[in-house]
DNA sequence: TTGACAAATGCAAGTAATCCGCATATACTA
DNA sequence: TAGTATATGCGGATTACTTGCATTTGTCAA
C-alpha cells in the first residue's frame, strides 16, 4: 500500500497538463508530494541523481518553469537568493523561516482574504496572488 | 528651501550609524529619501553615473548591505530575482506588485501583529520580520 | 508492435546579481 | 595637516538561471 501509494503514479497529473511523463518530471513530482517544505532546485538535481535518474540543472530548471506553468507547483522566494517550488494543492499556507538554522515551517489559518479584498475596493487592484513569510528563530534555536 | 530639505544632509544619518559620508553613501541617502518604492542596485548606479559620481556594481552592494546591517534600510524582495532597498524608517508598509507593468505601491494599515503573536505562541517561534507582498493587475493596466 | 513526430533533454555557452581580495584612495580626527 | 582606519575600484569568482541547438525519447496512430 505504500507501493500504492507512491506509485498512484505522478504520471496522472502530468497527462492532465498535457505534459510527457519523463522519468524526471515523474521523479520529482514524487519528490514533492512527498516533502513537506519547499525544495530547491540544488535539492532536485541531487534526489534525481540519487535514484539514478542522469540530468542537468538546466533540465530541472525547465521543468519547475514549466509545472509552474501548468499549474502543478508553486514558486516560493524565502529571501535567500533563490527559489524553491511546492505542489501548488499543497499552497494554502505559509512559511516560519528560521534565520539561524534555515528550517522552514508551515503555517496555516493566516486570514489575508479580507485584506485583499480592501485592497481591490480601495486602490482597484485586481489581486491574484500573495506572499507572507515570517522570519526568526525557530524554537530549538532559541535553546 | 527645497535645497535645504535635500541638503539638510544624510550625513547626519550616516554619522549616527558610524558610516562614513562618503559620495556615494550620501547620494544613495538622498535617493532613498526621495523615492517612493523600494530600488534596485541597478537604479541606483545609473541615479550615481547621473549625478556624476563614479562607482562601481561591488561598491554599491557593499552599501546597501551595510545600510541594511546598520538598520538604514531595509532589504525587500518581490521576486524579481533581485534585491530592492528602502529606508528602515519607512518600511511600515507592504507593497503591491503589478505583473504586467512592474509597478509598485504601498499599503499601510495591515494587521499581522495579531498573527504574529500567535505564532510565537502556538509555535515558540521569535518572529523578528515578515514579508507579505500582493501580486496582481494595477488598475491602469486593466485598461 | 512499431514508426513518426512533437516534445524533452543534454550540453555548452551566456547573462545577471552578488560577493571577495587586495591595492589604492579618502573621510575623519587629533 | 598628517595619520589611520575605513571605503572604494578593479578584477575575478560564484551562483542562480536561461537559451540555442543537436540528439533522444514519450506518445499515439496505424
Amino acid at each position: 500500500m505504500v507501493i500504492a501509494k507512491v506509485k498512484h503514479d505522478c504520471k496522472d497529473e502530468l497527462n492532465e497538463v498535457d505534459l510527457r511523463a519523463t522519468p524526471a518530471r515523474v521523479a520529482l513530482m514524487s519528490l514533492l508530494e512527498n516533502t513537506d517544505k519547499p525544495v530547491d532546485v540544488q535539492t532536485m538535481i541531487e534526489y534525481l541523481e540519487k535514484n539514478g535518474i542522469k540530468t542537468d540543472p538546466a533540465t530541472v530548471f525547465r521543468i519547475v518553469n514549466m509545472f509552474t506553468e501548468k499549474g502543478l507547483t508553486k514558486q516560493v522566494q524565502l529571501q535567500e537568493g533563490k527559489s524553491r517550488y511546492e505542489l501548488a494543492a499543497n499552497a494554502d499556507h505559509h512559511h516560519l523561516v528560521c534565520t539561524k538554522c534555515g528550517d522552514i515551517q508551515d503555517i496555516s489559518d493566516c486570514n489575508i482574504d479580507g485584506l485583499e479584498k480592501d485592497i481591490e475596493k480601495k486602490k482597484g487592484f485586481a489581486v491574484t496572488s500573495h506572499s507572507l513569510e515570517f522570519f526568526g528563530i525557530c524554537k530549538s534555536c532559541q535553546r
